[in-house]
DNA sequence: GAGTTTGAAACT
DNA sequence: CAGTTTCAAACTC
């Protein structure tokens, strides 16, 4: 703590900011050996590069309070000696003064050229920026979580050095309101924190990056405009990690220590070695690596990939902070410097070729939000992925083509629910075809596509297929099956259905009669709702008819016996206890403490990525479609086409004041596309009333996060 | 593993 | 807006 040169560091780089006059920061400061300055540029360069995923992520409802505690656990477990290395690497890796000045330079250029934070951004990003304080703050990343409380509280656990990983109880427990009250203590002052002069960005961000040892492993010799383009994500994610290394262990200071290590050994050098992560930084500096740097990498690409299945895993909604960041942070990229979308456009094949393994050595945004997911499900990290996923990682298997690796994973990753993968050979990933990016998610080594394009490399590309998406139907992104909150639900005579999910646009089925994964409502584990067009619905989960039946496991798996009774036409598929993983829905009221709730998904296939949406996209959609006014009815209409009678909840009611507050009629997006089908569902009927709020309520909860896709305007 | 079925997404 | 095509997952053999 008292080395010279952070003191050094201290006194010279910047003056005293308003946050360090927060109680927060000092308490922080005292304790973490990554100084004042170094975090306010960090926050600023946070926010600059537009961490945009991130309010979104923030504000999602579905938070799980699991996470924290998970997160904390695993990292209890790293290795310190690990850590050390990567000091060590950094190190080693320092590179020439000129390389960091260019870095900087471009830095700055492009936080002046595009970036450059106004108050409306500010507020606008508000979420985002905080997230961004927070980070450096705690070191935390898991922000995806809708919980930001509990992200809050964690980060002060940690800060205090006297919380163990074993708060994670506590940190549960803690999340209280729904999205995040970024208000809370810890980050009460954040706002002013956000504000900073931009000149010292790139520095703030070399020093972020400095901080974490982690950044440093990847070695990558990048540009800094890679750096930024794709590897904003990674950076966060990296910083997590490397905050989370360093805070088992080390408690106070020691992790000080070690950051402070790292960052001096790392010099100028963070920049670029972040680099590594990016596109760039893969495709250049990876063959250099030395074998240390390599194994290194290896291991957190390891990570990587685990949180990215992971997130899938828990499909319960942590995922959904990554591509929506990635995308949103892209996106705000994007038009910062369109040179770089052409760029990507035109580098696609090319990379998409040369970089599979680059990519996913990457630690893509994504990653780092299934990273986080990881830790958040319930401090139940899935060893077994864990030690799959190293055994894979030899650079072997980095290479997707490998079809038996990929098999292989898949098959485990299915069994054990982890993370989805798509096989998609024609759309490119950028269709809502491909699972991955319709769950605005990065596609990853564990994917059988394509000449895939949903990779970070092709962030540009994929932002914009998105938004072009979106731009046709807004709801496009947004997560099929919602699970309204559970107490309302509870109270809901009409809507028994434990499920309390409900397919937010209704399946179409004609065959499977809901009983199959096609439908995706069933796949949901969420029984049919008036919205449903189905034919002959026999949802196990619940009918389109009312005749909503208990889809937990117990039912389904009673549903086998029940074949004879009415309303368990389900037992006609067999299969449904085997398809329907048991215990994943929040039937529980309990869950009460999310009043989002997570998507109904079940362990295994479900399509978590469509939760994913919830908070990233689908807010966003919602937004937009607020902003349409013509469509923006079902949202401000307190009996929205969509399934949505205005519900008693709080999500709901605020809302609407959401709406209005962001509603501009400029936007051109048409809802009604893809779903006008489903507008006007066919009957609306009585017990629709129920299955409706349900449909509402979600949609409401969403919106709040939608400020990513909105940036700038 | 290949082929079929299915329904969402995309297109016309 | 309806009909058709395309697509990839789910499923079957």
């Amino acid at each position: 703590m008292d080395t010279p040169e952070r003191t050094q560091i201290a006194s010279s780089s910047t003056p005293a900011s308003k946050f360090e006059d927060s109680p927060v920061f000092n308490y922080i400061n005292n304790l973490s050996p990554i100084k004042p300055v170094k975090s306010s540029h960090v926050t600023q360069t946070f926010s600059s590069l537009t961490f945009s995923s991130i309010p979104s992520i923030f504000t999602s409802p579905q938070a799980s309070s699991l996470k924290e505690s998970k997160f904390l656990k695993r990292y209890q477990n790293l290795d310190i000696s690990k850590l050390q290395s990567l000091s060590g690497d950094a190190e080693g890796m320092s590179k020439d003064e000129r390389t960091q000045a260019e870095a900087e330079a471009e830095l700055q250029e492009n936080f002046e050229a595009g970036i450059s934070i106004t108050p409306d951004s500010i507020e606008q990003l508000c979420d985002q920026t905080e997230f961004a304080i927070e980070l450096p703050l705690t070191l935390k990343y898991d922000c995806g979580s809708p919980d930001c409380d509990t992200n809050q509280e964690i980060g002060f656990q940690r800060s205090d050095g006297t919380d163990q990983p074993q708060g994670d109880a506590n940190l549960g427990v803690k999340q209280t309101g729904q999205g995040c009250d970024w208000e809370g203590p810890v980050v009460s002052d954040t706002p002013d924190l956000l504000i900073f002069s931009s000149p010292n960005d790139a520095e703030a961000f070399r020093g972020i990056i400095q901080n974490s040892p982690g950044l440093a492993v990847g070695l990558g010799v990048s540009s800094p405009s890679g750096f930024f383009q794709n590897s904003t994500a990674n950076l966060q994610q990296h910083f997590f990690e490397v905050g989370l290394g360093e805070q088992p262990e080390m408690g106070g200071s020691s992790q000080s220590l070690e950051l402070r290590n790292a960052q001096e050994d790392l010099g100028s050098d963070g920049l670029e070695s972040i680099g590594i992560y990016s596109t760039d930084g893969l495709e250049n500096g990876l063959a250099a690596h030395e074998p240390s740097a390599e194994m290194k990498t290896l291991s957190y690409l390891q990570r990587g990939m685990r949180r990215r299945c992971l997130d899938f895993e828990t499909v319960g909604g942590h995922k959904r902070k990554v591509l929506s960041d990635s995308s949103s942070l892209s996106h705000s990229e994007n038009k910062i410097t369109s040179k770089n979308l052409q760029h990507a456009t035109s580098d696609n094949k090319q990379r998409s070729r040369s970089s599979r393994a680059d990519q996913e050595l990457l630690p893509h945004p994504m990653v780092s939000s299934a990273h986080e997911k990881e830790h958040d499900e319930g401090g139940n990290i899935p060893v077994e992925d864990t030690s799959q996923t190293l055994v894979q990682l030899n650079p072997e298997e980095l290479n997707p083509n490998s079809p038996r690796k990929k098999r292989r994973k898949v098959e485990h990753d299915v069994e054990a629910g982890a993370c989805r993968r798509c096989n998609c050979k024609k759309s490119k990933c950028l269709k809502l075809y491909c699972e991955c990016f319709a769950a605005g998610v990065y596609c990853i080594e564990p994917c059988a596509c394509h000449d895939c394009f949903n990779k970070p490399t092709h962030e540009d590309t994929v932002f914009a297929t998105r938004k072009l998406i979106e731009s046709r139907n807004p709801l496009a992104f947004a997560p099929k099956v919602i699970r309204s909150s559970d107490n309302a639900e509870i109270g809901d005579e009409s809507m028994k259905t434990p499920a309390s999910a409900r397919h937010k646009r209704g399946c179409n089925c004609k065959k499977s009669s809901c009983l199959k994964k096609y439908c995706e409502c069933y796949q949901g584990r969420v029984g049919c709702s008036i919205n449903c067009r189905c034919e002959g619905c026999k949802n196990a989960f619940g009918t389109k008819d009312g005749l909503e039946c208990e889809a937990d496991e117990e039912e389904t798996e009673k549903s086998e016996n029940r074949e004879h009774d009415v309303t368990a036409p389900k037992t006609e598929n067999p299969r449904i206890e085997e398809q329907v993983p048991p215990a994943v829905l929040p039937s529980t009221p309990s869950g009460l403490s999310r009043p989002l709730v997570t998507p109904a998904i079940p362990l295994s296939k479900i399509k978590p990525p469509r939760a994913s949406f919830m908070r990233t996209i689908g807010s966003s959609i919602v937004l937009k479609g607020s902003q349409k006014v013509g469509k923006a009815e079902y949202i401000l209409h307190p009996r929205p086409k969509f399934e949505n009678p205005p519900q008693p909840n709080n999500a709901e009611d605020e809302m609407p004041q959401i709406l209005r507050v962001s509603l501009t009629p400029n936007e051109d997006i048409k809802m009604g596309s893809p779903n006008r089908k489903r507008v006007s569902p066919p009957h609306r009927e009585i017990g629709s009333s129920s299955s409706l709020r349900s449909g509402r309520r979600l949609i409401l909860q969403s919106i709040p996060s939608f400020p990513s896709l909105t940036p700038r305007h």
